[in-house]
RNA sequence: CGGGGCGUGGCGCAGUUUGGUAGCGCACCUGGUUUGGGACCAGGGGGCCGCAGGUUCGAAUCCUGUCGCCCCGACCA
C-alpha cells in the first residue's frame, strides 16, 4: 500500500479541514468523544475524555490564580431581577440573553429570577454587605461554575447555551490596584496558553464598542484558528468605580473618607477547549499539547497474545503512571485500529511493545506530531518519554505561532484590506482612528470586526484605513468566533 | 431571527419522485483463524421509519400540523 493512499484510509471517517472546516471540527468532536448532543436545545453532554481535559485546565488555571492570592467561592444560581437591573449598560448588554425562571413548583414567583449569564451583580451585592474598612480590601475571589446565555445559534464548545467558566471578581481600594489586576489576570490567561495549551496569543484591549457591558476598559487575548478566524480566548475586564456606585460598595479609607471600591472581573470558559482543536488539530484528528493531554501516552502491545507481552506492558505501565498520564490499551483490537484510534484523539506519544521489543529490551515511541519512530530502551524510557513530551510541547506552540504569521497580514490602504479579508482571512493589522462609526462601516463592509488594539504598537501609517483622517491605533482586526 | 439541509436499529445512510414483506455499511454478540498502520471467515441479535392527526383496502413514502437537530448569516465567552 502507498503511503498516500495509507493515510488517506487512515483519515476516511474525518473530513479533511480543506474541504469543510465547521464538518471537521464537528467531526473531531464527535469522533475523539469530547462531547454529545444532548435533548436540551444548544446543550452539551460533555463527555469523560472532553471533561478530562477541562479538569486539567482548572488544575492549571486555578494554581495560577492562587499564586496571585485568589480564593474561590461559590455563589447562587439566581439572581432576582430588582439585582440584575442595577447597572444600567449591564442589563442591557445581557438581558436578551438570560433565561428566567418564573414559577416554584406550582407557584408564580413574586419576582422573577434568572438563571446567571455572568455573576457580576451577586458579587457585587455580596461585597457590598461585606466591605466595611479599606481593611476589608482587597477581596480578590474567583467561581467555577456554569452559566446560561440564551443563545440563538450554538456550536459545541464555542457556543452553548449553557457553559463551564472560571470567573474572578476582584474589588480594590484604588483604581491603580484594580488596574494592575486587570492586566496581572491577563498575563494569567497569556501564559497559561502558551504554556500549558501551546496555544500564543495576542493581548490587546478591546473597542468602546467590543467591550464588555458595564465595563470601563475590556482586555483580551486573541488567538488564530487554523481556518484563519479568531477567537478571542479569555478576557479581563477593569469596572473602574462603576458597578460599586450601582451596588453603593464603599469603604471608610485609612484616612476616614468614605470611598468606593474599583473592582475587576475575568474569565476563562470551556470554549478554549474549542480553541484547542481549531489551533492544534489536523486531518487526522484531534492533536493536544501534552500538558494538558489526559493521556500523554498510550501503550499499545504488539502481538499481546503471545507470552510475555502483557505482562511486560502492564509493568510498563505501572512503571510511568508515577510520573505520567498512562493508558495502556490491552482490548483485542488490532495494533493498527489502535494507532490510528489514538491518533485520532490525540494523544501525543504512542509506546509501542511487542516480543521483537521485550528480545531487545525495548520499546517504541511515536510521536503525534510528526509520527517520527524513536526506538529506545527500556531502562530509560521514562527520560526519553520525558523529553519527547517536553519537545512535542514546544513543537506545538512553535507550529501554532508559524500558522498565526502567515495568517497575520499588514493592510495599508482600505481596497488592499477588504481583498484580505476576503480571499486570504487571517488577522490584519491596519491603522484606525478610534472612531466606532470606521468599526461600524468595517464590520459592514467586510463582516470583520475590531479583535484588539495590541499592547504592541506598529506605526504602519499615520492615517485611519478606512476614513483617512490621523490615525490613533494600531488595530488587529479579522473575522472571528 | 432570516437562508439552506436533515429526522429510518447505537452511528452513518439508501428507500420517499411513481403507496404494496424495512434494507445496506460500520458498531455489537458467538465460534475460529489473526495481530509491527483501522484483520478475515462463518453464524447471530437489534427498528411504532421524530411526534400527532388525516387520505387510503394498504403510508417510511401522499396531505396538514408540530417538535427537534445541523450548517451559513445578523447578535454574543
Amino acid at each position: 500500500m502507498s503511503f498516500l493512499a495509507q493515510e488517506k484510509k487512515m483519515v476516511e471517517e474525518i473530513t479533511p479541514m480543506g474541504e469543510d472546516f465547521a464538518q471537521w471540527y464537528t467531526d473531531i468532536i464527535k469522533k475523539a468523544q469530547l462531547c454529545d448532543y444532548s435533548g436540551v436545545r444548544g446543550c452539551m453532554v460533555i463527555q469523560p475524555y472532553g471533561y478530562a481535559i477541562w479538569e486539567n485546565i482548572q488544575k492549571g488555571l486555578d494554581a495560577r490564580f492562587k499564586a496571585t492570592g485568589v480564593e474561590n467561592v461559590y455563589m447562587p444560581m439566581f439572581i432576582p431581577e430588582s439585582l440584575l437591573q442595577k447597572e444600567k449598560d449591564h442589563v442591557e448588554g445581557f438581558a436578551p440573553e438570560v433565561a428566567w425562571v418564573t414559577h416554584g413548583g406550582a407557584e408564580k414567583l413574586q419576582e422573577r429570577l434568572c438563571v446567571r449569564p455572568t455573576s457580576e451583580t451577586l458579587f457585587c451585592e455580596h461585597y457590598a454587605g461585606a466591605v466595611r474598612s479599606y481593611r476589608d480590601l482587597p477581596k480578590l475571589y474567583n467561581q467555577w461554575c456554569s452559566v446560561v446565555r440564551w443563545e440563538k445559534t450554538t456550536r459545541p464548545f464555542l457556543r452553548s447555551m449553557e457553559f463551564l467558566w472560571q470567573e474572578g471578581h476582584t474589588a480594590h481600594a484604588t483604581a491603580e490596584e484594580a488596574q494592575e489586576r486587570t492586566i496581572k489576570m491577563l498575563n494569567v490567561y497569556a501564559d497559561f496558553c502558551e504554556q500549558e495549551l501551546a496555544i500564543p496569543v495576542i493581548k490587546g484591549q478591546k473597542t468602546e464598542k467590543e467591550k464588555f457591558a458595564g465595563a470601563h476598559e475590556t482586555y483580551t487575548i486573541e488567538s488564530m484558528m487554523h481556518d484563519g478566524k479568531a477567537l478571542q480566548s479569555g478576557t479581563s475586564h477593569n469596572f473602574g468605580d462603576g458597578f460599586a456606585q450601582a451596588f453603593g460598595i464603599q469603604y471608610l479609607s485609612d484616612n476616614n473618607t468614605l470611598e468606593y471600591v474599583h473592582q475587576t472581573s475575568w474569565g476563562m470558559s470551556t470554549r478554549i477547549i474549542g480553541a484547542i482543536i481549531m489551533v492544534h488539530g489536523d486531518d487526522a484528528g484531534l492533536k493536544l499539547p501534552p500538558r494538558i493531554a489526559p493521556i500523554q501516552a498510550v501503550i499499545v502491545p504488539v502481538a499481546q497474545h503471545k507470552e510475555g507481552v502483557l505482562e511486560r506492558a502492564g509493568q510498563l505501565k505501572d512503571q510511568l503512571s508515577k510520573k505520567f498520564r498512562i493508558k495502556l490499551d490491552d482490548s483485542d483490537k488490532s495494533p493498527g485500529w489502535k494507532y490510528s484510534e489514538y491518533e485520532m484523539r490525540g494523544v501525543p506519544v504512542r509506546i509501542e511493545i511487542g516480543p521483537k521489543d521485550i528480545e531487545n529490551n525495548q520499546a517504541v515511541l511515536v510521536s503525534r506530531v510528526d509520527r517520527s519512530k524513536t526506538f529506545v530502551s527500556l531502562d530509560n524510557i521514562e527520560e526519553e518519554l520525558e523529553t519527547m513530551l517536553v519537545k512535542i510541547q514546544a513543537q506545538m506552540l512553535e507550529a501554532a505561532g508559524q500558522n498565526r504569521e502567515e495568517k497575520t497580514s499588514v493592510a495599508k490602504t482600505y481596497d488592499e484590506f477588504k481583498q484580505i479579508v476576503e480571499e486570504k482571512g487571517g488577522f490584519v493589522k491596519a491603522m484606525w482612528c478610534g472612531d466606532e462609526e470606521c468599526e461600524m462601516k468595517i464590520k459592514e463592509d467586510t463582516t470583520a470586526t475590531s479583535r484588539c488594539i495590541p499592547f504592541d504598537q506598529e506605526e504602519i501609517a499615520d492615517t485611519c484605513i478606512c476614513c483617512g483622517k490621523p490615525a490613533t491605533k494600531m488595530v488587529y482586526w479579522g473575522k472571528a468566533y
